[in-house]
DNA sequence: TGAAATTAGTTACAAATGAAACTATATGAA
DNA sequence: TTCATATAGTTTCATTTGTAACTAATTTCA
C-alpha cells in the first residue's frame, strides 16, 4: 500500500494545504487561525436573530477548538480591541463575547475575501461533485 | 457564512478526526505519526522493484514531512531497531535508510490494521461516491 | 439547606513543532 | 584546481500546543 492510497494521509494533506492557503487571507489581519474561527463564529452569529453574544464556551463547540485555545484566543482578540466581553449576569463563571465595532468592521473586510478564496477553489468543480464531496466528508465524519 | 459552510474548516475538521482515529492503529506500537508515515514509505516501497533503501530526502518528499521530523523520526525509529541505516557512498552527506527485519514485521502487523480501519470507515460510501471524492481532492490540491 | 460533584474558564507546565544556524559534503564556474 | 554556492542532514532555540492542575461558581441530591 502506497502512502498516496491512504485515506487519513490523503486528507490531511489536503487539509494543511487548504488552512495554509486561506490563512493567507486573514494573516494580513494579524490574526491566528483560532482567531479567525472565533470572529468567524461571532460573525456568523450576528446575522440570525440570535444574540450577538456567545459564551467561550458555545464558541469552543461552534469551532470545535479546546476551551485553551479558546480562552487564549479571546484574551489577545480582547486586547487587541476586536471583541468585547461582558460577565454573564446569568453565570458569573461565564464571558459573553461579542464583535466589537472594529472587530465587526474587521471581519466584514475578512468574510470576502475567505468567500473568494473558496469560490476560486472550488472553480474547477461541479456543483454535483461538491455535493457528493460533501456527503463524503458526512459520511466519514462519525 | 457559517463556520460550517467553510471548506477549509470541514477538511481541517475531517482530517483531525480521521489522523486521530487512525493513530490508534499504530499507538499501540509506541510509533508517533510521522514514525508511522516513514515506516509506511519504506514499506511501500519493498512491494516495487525498487531498492529498498531511501534517503532522508525521498522520505520527506513521499512523507510531505520537513526535514527535521523525518531526521527526529528516523532516529528514534533507528534507536529502536526498526530502521537501519547505512552510509550512502555516492554521497557521503546522507544515509541509506531501510526497515529492519524487525521493523517490517512490525510494519507488516500494523498494515492489515490500517487497511481494515479504512474499509470500515469507507463502508457506507459507495465506490461510484469515493471515486468522486478522491477527485474533488485532487482537484483541490494545486 | 449544605457537602460532594460538576462545570466555566484560566494558569502553569511539559511536549511537539518549526525556523534558523550549523556541519559536512558536493557541485559548478572562473 | 580553488573559491563561491548549493545541498543533506542535524542541532539549537524560541514558539506553539495540549494536558493537567487550579480557581471560582454552580448544580445536585441526601
Amino acid at each position: 500500500m502506497q502512502l498516496n492510497d491512504m485515506l487519513a494521509y490523503k486528507v490531511a494533506m489536503l487539509a494543511s494545504d487548504l488552512s495554509g492557503s486561506l490563512a493567507r487571507e486573514y494573516e494580513a489581519y494579524q490574526l491566528t487561525m483560532p482567531e479567525w474561527r472565533v470572529m468567524a463564529t461571532l460573525g456568523a452569529c450576528l446575522e440570525g436573530s440570535q444574540s450577538k453574544y456567545k459564551t467561550a464556551k458555545e464558541i469552543a463547540h461552534a469551532t470545535r477548538l479546546d476551551k485553551v485555545q479558546v480562552s487564549r484566543a479571546i484574551e489577545r482578540l480582547n486586547k487587541n480591541g476586536a471583541v468585547i466581553k461582558r460577565l454573564s449576569k446569568k453565570d458569573k463563571r461565564s464571558s459573553l463575547i461579542a464583535l466589537s465595532k472594529e472587530g465587526k468592521a474587521m471581519y466584514e473586510q475578512i468574510i470576502p475575501r475567505v468567500m473568494e478564496w473558496q469560490n476560486k477553489r472550488l472553480e474547477n468543480i461541479t456543483d454535483d461533485e461538491y455535493r457528493v464531496f460533501l456527503k463524503v466528508i458526512e459520511a466519514l465524519t462519525p
